[in-house]
DNA sequence: GTTTGTCTTGGAAGGGCTTCCACAAAATCA
DNA sequence: TGATTTTGTGGAAGCCCTTCCAAGACAAAC
């Protein structure tokens, strides 16, 4: 009979509604949805008919259900920065759009949101994996993260039992301070983050090892870093601060200054400007990051190649996926030099008042 | 018997795992972890204890099935813009949170693409709800909009059936012509965007209704706005080039130009700069936004609450979904004068020379 | 003509939860 | 005390899929 309407409401149609329209049985239709060979053509075409013309769609939680996995993976990222995990987010989505995957974002602002987070939606499979943006694992966590079947990959951090990606500060420091070099400069300097952080040391350490394959000096006194333990010294603030220190060496300033991050660099040029100084006439400085704001300040700097990392992103964690077993992989980026007007080369006679000065 | 371990594999409790274990029925299981009232004290207790023991958590994808819902919702952003949106995704996150609700992110990068985010999700329940992000729903997706569960709110746009949330430009855009009038400018030009733009056209006329209360005169001269249609001239690009035909005016330059936003006053910074002209000395800019850049460049600005906008956004969706056929509801946030450096008071002999110039 | 395969096919049995309904026990009332 | 309501409880049915198994259809091989 089914005169009635199914009801008021409209209910989109299951499974058993394709099959009785089509005069299959469920199992072929959900055959010809998960691309299973054995379908006979006719069988197929019918079912596909059926299926448009109701507009039917496999309910995800259903599918979720029976199979087992979510397709689905979730971001942990802390918001309080912005442009850096947006540009990830966006590789990351791109990724798992193609691999008909959904993005559940979960923002924490504080480190004990963490726990919240796994215990909240790894434990019961409502994702398959996880991707932490930039953030340290506590080891209380290792043991849960290792035990549950909700692999994590890190993203710009390191963790030895975790798949990670992350960029070579090292190497970007080394390349910066080269290019810094190769402009002619000898007296250079660099304004450093707080060195509790590890990127901020291994961006002092590319710097030095720079410097001392060029057979440079490396000046102590043209060193000088924040001990701010606001974000370890990563702040337009900092950056102020220590410029200041820079500037008040007079004649003895360096001619070029590696700056560790962006945001330090935007501070600096505020400094800079505030004492009348000019960049790139007076000094030259190279940041990290290229942030949004680099691009506007006109800053040189080290490009992280965010977008690619997000989209590597995913793909190592679908990787896991198929093999949880595999051994940890963990991916060193390479920053790309982004020569804009602050580290402009000098004409030839500030050079020449350069070489005297040193 | 039950000797042999369940799985090799750890597999998560169920249930009726808890059931078992707690010797209630499942059906008490349920109840206390839907804080349903009828359940005796000992009865919860002995559940919550063992279901702690097990750590036990209901499955969300089996609960979404057998609810009918799926306490999750999508975010539909263009993924081209930042920090706006970011800000926003904040707020709605926050609130969802608290509410035990998951946040699916999808970026989409062209118009296009939300006819097929509308397709993967929403048809089929994956999420209860959406959020659209500055984004005009083609008139073909009304209908589909109206018809499935799965209702839409829209932010930063504006569509009389749905409920939607944005900013009132032409207040916001009054509000930062009066500061300067306050200021005591009285040729004061605007910089617009393209016209065909809802939001430029607004923030035009809250600019001309500012001047005409004030009796300050519109001159035609002063008001410029570009014809690009790339992101209808919100671009750095636009303000420069607008900038340039002001600068070109010489002496009859206004003493203050309110820039329809704040991407554009960054690229008419630019422009003044490379002219060798000061802000504010040589003349005030006010922007609109609050970008991220704004604060960097001093600007100052019109700043939208965007976290509030989040926040509200996610309520607003959350009470649509608990009474579908309510009105829908337009909320007009006003946005905040950031007054920063570009529009520092005139000294009083620059006042002077200005009203010279008037 | 019988036997062995190879394709297809239908549908039962889950997957883990919520929601009912029926019923027992305890509390209230007459 | 017995009759009625209230409170708490167990578990079947259902949510919509996937996956498996048994079996039918047909072709090729003996």
């Amino acid at each position: 009979m089914e005169a009635l309407p199914r009801q008021t409401q409209f209910l989109p149609p299951t499974i058993y509604d394709i099959a009785r329209e089509a005069k299959v049985g469920i199992g072929t239709v959900s055959r010809v949805f998960n691309d299973h060979p054995s379908v006979s053509k006719e069988a197929r075409e019918r079912v596909l008919r059926v299926a448009n013309r109701l507009s039917y769609r496999p309910h995800p939680y259903a599918r979720g259900l029976a199979r087992k996995r979510t397709n689905s993976i979730m971001a942990v990222i802390p918001f309080f920065t912005t442009f850096f995990f947006m540009e990830i987010l966006q590789g990351v989505q791109s990724k798992l759009s193609d691999l008909d995957c959904d993005l559940i974002l979960f923002g924490v602002n504080h480190p004990d949101q963490v726990e919240e987070s796994l215990r909240h939606h790894a434990m019961r499979s409502r994702v398959d994996g996880m991707l932490f943006f930039s953030m340290r694992i506590p080891d209380s966590f290792v043991a849960q993260l290792l035990h549950q079947r909700t692999p994590p990959v890190l993203v710009d951090a390191y963790h030895k039992q975790f798949d990670s990606l992350a960029v070579d500060n090292r190497q970007g420091a080394y390349v910066a301070t080269n290019h810094l070099i190769a402009s002619g400069h000898q007296r250079i300097g660099m304004l450093s983050a707080n060195l509790e952080s590890i990127p901020a040391r291994e961006r002092l350490r590319g710097f030095r090892t720079a410097m001392e394959e060029a057979d440079l000096p490396v000046d102590p006194l043209l060193i000088k870093n924040s001990a701010s333990p606001r974000l370890d010294g990563f702040t337009r603030e900092s950056g102020h601060e220590v410029m200041q220190r820079f500037i008040h060496l007079g004649k003895k300033m360096p001619s070029a200054i590696f700056v560790s991050s962006d945001i330090q660099a935007a501070g600096a040029l505020d400094a800079l400007g505030e004492s009348g100084l000019k960049c790139p006439q007076d000094i030259s400085i190279v940041g990290f990051d290229d942030i949004e704001l680099a691009s506007h300040l006109g800053l040189t700097t080290m490009r992280q190649p965010m977008y690619e990392m997000g989209v590597l992103a995913a793909e190592v964690l679908l990787a896991r996926l198929e093999d949880p077993k595999r051994e940890p992989v963990h991916t060193m980026f390479v920053p790309k030099l982004v020569v804009r007007k602050t580290s402009e080369s000098l004409d030839s006679h500030r050079r020449a008042a350069c070489e005297t000065a040193a």
